[in-house]
DNA sequence: TTAAAGTATACAGAATTCGTATAGTTTAGG
DNA sequence: CCTAAACTATACGAATTCTGTATACTTTAA
């Protein structure tokens, strides 16, 4: 499963985020501007986290965007499902259905790569935003 | 990154392979048949596993292919590899050119990520043909 | 009431993937 | 040495997915 471009952006803009305030509201441009990230691609990501219950949003004037949960509460894991859908390592892991090599007895092959998969997602899970805050600001304070 | 479609049938054309005697010289056609990976496409794909060092091929008539390696020597990752080349689940941990975040610093997010794939890919190479043959037979022996 | 913000949906270009087609080359066997 | 069976090389095209933008809204504070 490759991670999208799309996915990546919504990393960022998360780990953006956490460097305001708490409940402050910033906007989609600002967003945009410190990610590099077009902004016509952030507001429609931006509305897959608001509706993926990451992301509170107000919209008219002085309108904006501010996290919904903490960083400690959200993972890597989340963030790219949301924007992603379910991680599938291979075509046959997710929709069963798609499967046509039962009768083959090739699936073995497919439940080695579930394993796999599993333990993924679960490394993605036991990322939260809060720990890569705290690297992040390390680097940053190395770098300057 | 997802294991591509070709790549998987790449692993059932191997794990077919597997099924016959040591050097037995076996037709595209044939793993074609027991696979249904279309001709065209099988004959493809076994070059590219002949490139990449896991069957030896035979040209003219009576030609065919056989395993180079022994089962227990060839692992998942290694025929995924030879198919869609290095694993990369985000694009920034393969080509470094392609990250435009240095200044950002959010590369933080890379590096965590390489920490997920060095480990998938771990996984990946944890699995052998000869594991996946044995699992295969048990299988078949309890449906029949 | 107006301007600044977010929302919804659809579209278009690019890249990747999947599979096929065309035109060879090699080799065993007669 | 000729032929048919097999593999090889390359290129092409259709389908899908990804990336990003455009168009036309709705909401809300001042």
């Amino acid at each position: 499963m490759k991670i999208t471009q799309e996915a990546d952006y919504a990393v960022r803009i998360i780990l953006n985020l956490t460097s305001f305030s708490e409940n402050e509201r910033v906007e989609a441009n600002v967003i945009s501007e410190n990610t590099r990230v077009p902004l016509r691609f952030t507001l429609k990501i931006m509305r897959k986290l608001t509706n993926g219950g990451i992301l509170k949003s107000f919209r008219g004037n002085n309108g904006g965007y501010a996290l919904l949960k903490k960083p400690s509460e959200i993972t890597l894991l989340e963030v790219i499902q949301i924007i992603d859908g379910q991680i599938n390592i291979n075509k046959c892991l997710g929709d069963k259905s798609v499967c046509s090599l039962n009768s083959l007895n090739y699936c073995v092959v497919h439940e080695e790569l579930r394993t796999v998969q599993t333990r993924m997602v679960q490394d993605l899970e036991n990322v939260t935003f809060e720990s890569l805050a705290n690297k992040n600001k390390f680097v940053v304070q190395k770098e300057s």
